[in-house]
DNA sequence: AAGAATATTGATCATTCTGCCTTATATTGC
DNA sequence: GCAATATAAGGCAGAATGATCAATATTCTT
């Protein structure tokens, strides 16, 4: 078994619709052995379906309310070392390398507007950083969900 | 206690490194109470400090290996209607409105080039849309996470 | 269609955790 | 200094866990 199949994307709704229950009510709820449930459970962990817990943390909770994307303009032979600039800054909560143009999409969180100011600074000074262009996320029209990718799933 | 303080930290850092942790585990590392450490945990939950369990879900587990943001230009007006448009594709994982110029990055997974192309599409068919930009997010420089903002707090 | 491999179930067991309580002792804010 | 709050330490009943096992289903292969 290769895939994601029925079972484990209800598993997984469970757990989205309430992360702290235990593997008994799941069971319960779902109709499946106990057994099954925590046999599942151990499959996904060991395919890496589980991102870290990272991800489940409010940066607003921690006190940065503001989010940005800021795209950076680079030269690509100073990517590496720019991986590791970019990763001394702790307002930078990801990076990506974008196809096509020779630029990143870097997501950076702040306590507010002069903050964000300060952090754009950072990285500019980065070494291989040509410019930077940043767009303040202003509001959520699709607040993050994975939920209709798991349902779609339970279908076929 | 309005803001997280270095426990909270502490507590969250103890998380990241094993989230399956239990709270009498996690107090014996930390040298805390267990009734401390519960009560916090009951702090930060009711602070909302943790989000929804859908941004720990792995897309690439799921099959969708295929990360993309795409930058949408848009008719202002239409904004209400597109939120809805676009909840209803579901390989959207999250849309945000930028500030300046009236475009959105939303953030998009697809199981191969082609199926992106075809994602790209039905963005493109929303009411609303004028255009679309699609990158690929190929290398991730910095992968997600928040625990240098995490360790920031330990300090001062 | 038969046989093999794999999943699921139900069951047990000892150990551990939880949720909830109470009391005493810091620690902190005013 | 006093009051409010956080922490520690402990207890207790109920529940969950992890690790088994054997018996059935189910799925896959050939």
């Amino acid at each position: 078994m290769h895939t994601l199949d029925g079972t484990d994307a209800r598993i997984l709704l469970a757990m989205v619709e309430d992360p702290r229950q235990t593997v008994v009510a799941m069971a319960a709820k779902l109709g499946l052995s106990r057994n099954t449930v925590q046999a599942r459970m151990a499959s996904l962990e060991k395919r890496h379906a589980f991102l870290a817990f990272d991800h489940r943390i409010s940066p607003a909770a921690l006190g940065y309310p503001l989010t940005a994307f800021i795209s950076v303009h680079v030269q690509q032979q100073k990517l590496g070392a720019l991986a590791v600039s970019l990763a001394g800054i702790p307002e930078v909560l990801e990076a990506h390398g974008l196809s096509g143009r020779a630029d990143l999409l870097v997501r950076v969180v702040s306590t507010g507007a002069e903050d964000l100011f300060r952090i754009n600074g950072k990285i500019l000074a980065c070494d291989g950083v040509e410019r930077t262009e940043t767009s303040l996320a202003m509001n959520e029209l699709v607040p993050f969900r994975l939920t209709p990718l798991l349902e779609r799933r339970l279908r076929p």
